[in-house]
This record gives C-alpha cells, sequence and structure tokens, in this order.
DNA sequence: ATCTAATAGAACAATACAGTACTGTACGAT
DNA sequence: ATCGTACAGTACTGTATTGTTCTATTAGAT
C-alpha cells in the first residue's frame, strides 16, 4: 500500500475525520466499522485494507488529533514564556473535539493497553516543552535547580484540566493566569 | 421487592461490588450481565429483577462507590479546615477503586445523560461542603466576599485530579500542601 | 495511454450480548 | 410451621458487531 498515493492519504483523512466525530458525539463504543462506513462512504474492505482491528482504528483517531505543543519564542523570559504556553494549552483544550477525546483518552488508558502506550507518547512529547522552558528558568535564576518540577506542572495544568473535565468552571486564559500568578508567588516567597 | 429483606440487601451488595470490580479491571465496556453472573454466582434473573437495564446497574456503581465528604471540625480555622478537606479527598482519591471510577465517569457523562445526572448530584454535595468552608473564610475575614470560589476549587482540586488521572506525579497530601499555601499566597497578597 | 493497485459493494460466518420467559427451590418474615 | 417471594438455573430470541472473502470498478502513478 503506497502511503504516496494521493487515494490513500484521502482515504486515511476521511476515516481517521469521521471516526473522530463518531468518539466525540457517542465516545469510543460507538466507534463501529457500520459506523464509519455508513457516515464516511469509505467501504468496509477499504477501512480493514488500512486498519487490521477497529481498536487500532481507536488508537489512530486520538493520535490524529491530540494537539501538539508549540515551544514559546526563545526571547521571551521564564514567567512569560511560561504563560505562552498555557494560553497555547488553554487553545488546544478549548477545541470542542480535544476537550471531549482528553477525558476519554485518560480513562480508557486504564485498560487498554496501546492507549497507555500512546499517552506515554505524548506526555514525553509534552515533558521535553516543559524541560526547555523551566532550563530557561533556572538559567535566568528564577527558579532553584532542585525546584519540584512535576509539581508544578501539576499545579498548573492541573486547574485546566479540572475546568476542562468537571465543567464547573470556564476554561480560559484567566484561570491559567490564575494559576501561574499563583505557584510564582509560591516560588519566589520562600515558606515562612 | 421488600428493601428490607435480608435476601434484597445481601444481593444488591454481592452485584454492586462484583460489578464494580469489573467496572474497575475492565472499563464499563466489560460490565456485561453475563460477567457479573459468572463472578458473584448471582442468577442472570436474579439481576433483571433487581435493575431492568444494564445501563442502570452500570450508574449505580457508581453511585454506589461514591466518597462522600466530611465537613471538617467546626473548631477548625479556614486554612486549617480547607487543609483537612484536601487531606480527605487525598485519601478518597488513593482509594484505588475510585481513583479508576472517577476518569471514568468524567468521560461517560459526556455522552451518557444518566452519568450527567449523577455527576450533577455528586457536585452539589462536593459543593455544600465547600460553600461551608469558604463562608467561614469569610467570616474569619481570611478571604473577601468577591473572592472567586470555583476558580479557587479549581486551583485546588485541579492538581489533585492531575496527579490522579494522569499518574505522572503522586498524589499525596504533600501536593495538596502545595497547591493549598500557593492558593493562601495569591489570596493574601492582592497582585502588585 | 496503460496497467497496477486501491476502492466500492455485497454477502457471509462467527460471536457476544441484552433482555425475556419459564420452572423449581429455598430462604426468611410473620 | 407456613406461606410468600426472592432466588438459581436454563433455554431462548433478536440484534449488533467484528472480521473475511469475493467481484467489479476506477483512480492515479508511470
Amino acid at each position: 500500500m503506497d502511503v504516496n498515493d494521493a487515494r490513500v492519504v484521502r482515504t486515511r483523512a476521511t476515516v481517521l475525520g469521521t471516526a473522530a466525530d463518531i468518539v466525540v458525539e457517542g465516545g469510543p463504543a460507538a466507534l463501529t466499522v457500520e459506523a464509519v462506513v455508513a457516515r464516511s462512504g469509505v467501504a468496509r474492505s477499504t477501512i480493514y485494507r488500512h486498519w487490521p482491528t477497529r481498536d487500532e482504528l481507536l488508537i489512530d483517531v486520538f493520535d490524529y488529533c491530540a494537539p501538539s505543543l508549540l515551544v514559546p519564542d526563545a526571547h521571551l523570559h521564564f514567567v512569560e514564556a511560561l504563560r505562552a504556553l498555557l494560553y497555547d494549552i488553554v487553545a488546544a483544550m478549548s477545541d470542542p473535539k480535544w476537550a471531549r477525546l482528553l477525558p476519554v483518552m485518560q480513562a480508557l488508558k486504564a485498560y487498554e493497553s496501546p492507549m497507555a502506550d500512546l499517552d506515554r507518547r505524548l506526555i514525553v512529547r509534552q515533558s521535553v516543552v516543559f524541560d526547555g522552558l523551566f532550563q530557561r528558568g533556572i538559567s535566568e535564576g528564577v527558579i532553584s535547580a532542585d525546584f519540584d518540577q512535576p509539581q508544578a506542572v501539576a499545579l498548573l495544568l492541573g486547574p485546566l484540566l479540572f475546568a476542562a473535565v468537571t465543567g464547573t468552571l470556564a476554561l480560559s486564559t484567566e484561570l491559567a493566569d490564575a494559576a501561574l500568578d499563583a505557584l510564582v508567588r509560591s516560588i519566589s516567597l520562600p515558606a515562612p
């Protein structure tokens, strides 16, 4: 199967797109091959030519939709670079598609090991960006080298995740600012 | 069906317990009536006597397992009462059963309206406890009346949810302390 | 323009599961 | 001790879904 063939790329995009819509609207259980056939117009046999099982299609849906973080401009100072990154994450999580897929993925990864693998890969990608940013902070002298990085990430992203998942408050840049300001204060002012 | 009959209470407890185990181990899709029959020893016809459909059994599993928060002692001051509540939440989310069920519930509520209803009920229960606590803070003069309560809850519970769901760091009282300290600092020190 | 390979489409077997209906048994409230 | 009813067990129907296999068609790489 030639991955450069225009028909192949078109089919893959069509199937992944409609499959994503189906999962977004009805959850992972709604993703049946029949449903994709009916909605995309792509033939059943064609789908099975691209994905050996339904489960692998489901995995690919998340891989296809997962946003990738951009590294903030190098000229920005630590706190403002972090803020830019958080705004980027807010934007990604505000996408209604990913806002639905993310919780589903977090739930599925506990039972489906391929989903756990995908999750690990995405976390690594994310960590790289954060690592670089915190290095910036250390070299600027804003944070100390023994600073608890995973905890800081939790304090920053946790509230955003909470907003996206529970829906008890809006996911906004204001919330990101509040989380960032709280963290910065607790760093710059050591415990009394 | 007499809900006081010893056989009835025993059957309900047995079925809900094994159903919870099945969901914890294999996700909501693993909860089939056949699986419950095989694992619990309760007859198929008996299960259908108690729950009209499989879906209602699934809902009851979450209702059965959801922890209820205890209101911290009235003699505690605001910050320490909040800390006690957070520790209580850490303990509830550290229960491996609920640690698995919570993300599943958050994912399901987007597609299954009965699950969304249950979620709303649980959030209300939770809000009552937080409301009382923040009232304590206002009357003590620690926080102002126009203070953003949903945002504060997100800043406190978000990091805990993040730890429980992503698994990138341990869910611990230290994390709860960090979140609480960061929030307290950003409250007591108004923006420069 | 040609020819390879991707696609459409249909029919198929094999499971897995929900929910129903029935019989006989035994437990527990009284 | 009796009686009602909750329970065990089985068999069944209907349906949804996965994955396979075949043929005919057509799009696109060269």
